[in-house]
DNA sequence: AGTTATATCGAACGATCGTTCGGTCGATAT
DNA sequence: ATATCGACCGAACGATCGTTCGATATAACT
């Protein structure tokens, strides 16, 4: 068996943390296993845990890249929207249509994640949390912009509306899923758009 | 040690579930260990499995109490209230009262237990969408009834109502709880409400 | 009183968990 | 050419996992 040339180290520990939010998606990131990664990977346990010191890191390290992946998806894309409504529309729409695709095999992992650790105290705990406001705060700025520029309904508070985005996208990736309801995403994309202030 | 009298036996049985209910609202019905639930209750491992079999079907035991103390707390009261949109509202409030209160004490151990399976085929995947399904259909049904009595507006789709409570709901619990964040569910309830066509 | 059924125990099983350690190989630096 | 470093391995560690298996003590029944 070759060794990995030092050039290669990156993509070495890159390719287990893709790997393992793959796996933590479906399992949890409490799901995850040392040996069966290690063995999904062909790899030695001590060689997989020695490129993140413990379990926990590794886990802090999977779930930043499920942010990342998310982030890449989700908020990426809306960019090229001008900020307030549209972006705003952009955002819902690659949302849904990154839950429809499956980036995560097992459902979005933040949301997992958040499931797992929100009774939990501990740096992932505290990880997820963060990772959780950062996204509210940029729906909210959104959100806010939209209504300075009067394409939000004044009555709408901003804070709400991040919240609602993110509380009807979550659980409805998740009810969809459990219940293999091919309808729920049209679902929850139209909720979605009504707490926006859009008719469809 | 005095062996417990077969008067008792559903006491003992029951303890365990109940316990077992607010070990796995905080680690999951997955993170539920029978050394440790043994060790909470002051039992042995082989004693206590062998009320059940096994632990997968102590584990549906579980799902089921924690179906029961949801279903007490939420929907009973509700059967108080006049059908439709009453019985809807009654519901809101409970369901709200319910996560405000704790009742369990990680958070509404259905939500957990659908992030844990929805991607994972099993018996417990299976008795937990057949939990959420009982449910949505119960509120589709009073969506329904209001619609019917013209206290919903006709665009609004039972099934959709259903499954936006349900959502936020669902989500709004988590997301309040990971965040700490004290308005988490007098948003929530304010979205509940606009579901259902109620300014606040 | 004697029998049967049940609840519970302690001990042990093999499997797997996360982690540690010494050693080996290859690439890099001197 | 030699020394250093980092990636990785195999083996082993103690702990804990779920489960099995008699043994025992009690309650209920005949």
């Amino acid at each position: 068996m070759p060794r990995r040339s030092t050039a290669d180290v990156a993509d070495s520990r890159a390719a287990a943390v893709e790997a393992a939010v793959d796996l933590a998606s479906v399992e949890g990131l409490e799901g995850i296993t040392i040996g069966r990664l290690a063995g999904q990977l062909a790899m030695s346990k001590s060689g997989l845990i020695g490129r993140f010191g413990d379990k926990e890191a590794m886990q802090r390290a999977v779930f930043s890249a499920a942010v990342d992946r998310f982030t890449e998806a989700v908020w990426r894309p809306s960019t090229r929207s001008e900020p307030g409504l549209p972006r705003l529309e952009a955002v819902i729409d690659a949302w849904i249509g990154h839950l429809r695709d499956g980036v995560f095999p097992g459902g979005c992992l933040v949301t997992t994640a958040s499931v797992e650790y929100d009774a939990r105290p501990g740096p992932l705990r505290d990880d997820v949390a963060a990772a959780v406001r950062r996204w509210l705060g940029v729906l909210e700025a959104q959100a806010r912009h939209a209504r300075e520029a009067g394409d939000l309904s004044a009555d709408r508070d901003p804070v709400d509306v991040a919240f609602e985005l993110h509380s009807l996208a979550s659980g409805g990736g998740v009810a969809g899923r459990l219940l293999g309801d091919g309808a729920a995403l049209d679902r929850t994309r139209a909720a979605m758009r009504r707490a926006i202030g859009l008719s469809s």
